[in-house]
DNA sequence: TCATATTGTATGAACATTCAATCAGGATAA
DNA sequence: TTATCCTGATTGAATGTTCATACAATATGA
């Protein structure tokens, strides 16, 4: 990375720090600029504006996120076990990255979401709609169709990831473990 | 209700529209008194600030759900059926309610959420904790934490309300009973 | 006649964005 | 090597706008 992605990742981490503490509206601009160490004006240099740059995060965390989710992601396993892999790293990501899961809560209520942006960056995520389609090919989970399977797996994983960062439930591995199998329940035929 | 309350009444309905439409940041004072159709200084005869009436539409829109979600709650009935008619209605209210659900969502993710507000409104929802709680007692569902259990009905309710709205799903009432009884089968011992 | 409700403009602060000026450092030429 | 030039990076103050809120004036109604 040299010192221009430096710079413009600096950025995009001061915002996304700054937007999943105080909001879209408590963020300025001068804020993101200070926090990043760098002046009010170069963020317009990398960022078209505001909106551009809170698009631009948006895509960049889901992209991150996605990334992670599958990095241990393994197609040769049994189907029941690639689900389980699945949401075990969903949980864990979401466990980790509080910030990134209240920012993408976040932006998924307000009125910067656009459906054009979603439909790029669901394509992310095409691997896990897959092992969902084919577990249900082999009649292995329900049939529903794949946004609810969608809300039952990164829903329930962001809200209880939120509930966690704000002390209101303390998560351990062995209660993900019981939720998980509590999910499965739900989905399996 | 006098005219009094209906002006107050006024402002509340066009702050829940317009912040469920463009936001906290989109929403001006200027346009929820246009709105309401009243003028702009009046506001700040029933309500001290812009945060004080977001506070008092959460708390009222927390309110006016939980009674409305409430108000075929017979608890004469078997637990298992008492369950199933509380997510039946919190299902219908969100997707009746998508504003509200909408309004809501943003504000629990947002920094106007504070914890004393929080408990405050979750005190409307007693009766429903008090039936999961017997049921745990009696060994009908599992003995996972009451924040848990919560996410699994309101969180995944309003999420799909969310997504009903978006226009990314039709919940119609059959597929709200298969997704009911996959919680089912998530939460029974 | 008094208290409360209501209006619409005024004010000052905050903010997103612009821009002229400066800087850094690499390429080129002497 | 040194001097000069050039281009993109960077600064921070300036600009114009929007907005929350205050307030003096007026209306309403008991």
């Amino acid at each position: 990375m040299n010192q221009v992605e430096d710079k413009r990742t600096a950025i995009l981490e001061a915002a996304l720090k700054l937007i999943s503490e105080n909001g879209f509206h408590g963020t300025a601009m001068s804020k993101v600029a200070k926090e990043a160490g760098v002046s009010a004006g170069i963020i317009y240099h990398y960022f078209d504006s505001k909106d551009d740059l809170i698009d631009d995060l948006y895509r960049t965390v889901k992209r991150k996120s996605a990334d992670t989710v599958l990095e241990s992601y393994d197609q040769s396993r049994p189907l029941r076990a690639q689900i389980r892999q699945i949401w075990e790293d969903i949980f864990k990501y979401c466990l980790r990255h509080p910030q990134e899961v209240i920012f993408m809560e976040q932006y998924s209520t307000s009125p910067y979401y656009r459906a054009e942006v979603e439909a790029d960056v669901s394509q992310y995520f095409t691997p896990i709609i897959a092992c969902f389609e084919r577990a249900q090919q082999e009649m292995i989970i329900k049939d529903l169709p794949q946004s609810v399977i969608a809300t039952l797996t990164l829903n329930v994983a962001s809200s209880l990831a939120q509930k966690q960062a704000a002390g209101l439930i303390n998560l351990t591995d062995e209660l993900v473990e019981q939720i998980i199998d509590a999910l499965w329940e739900a989905i399996r035929e």
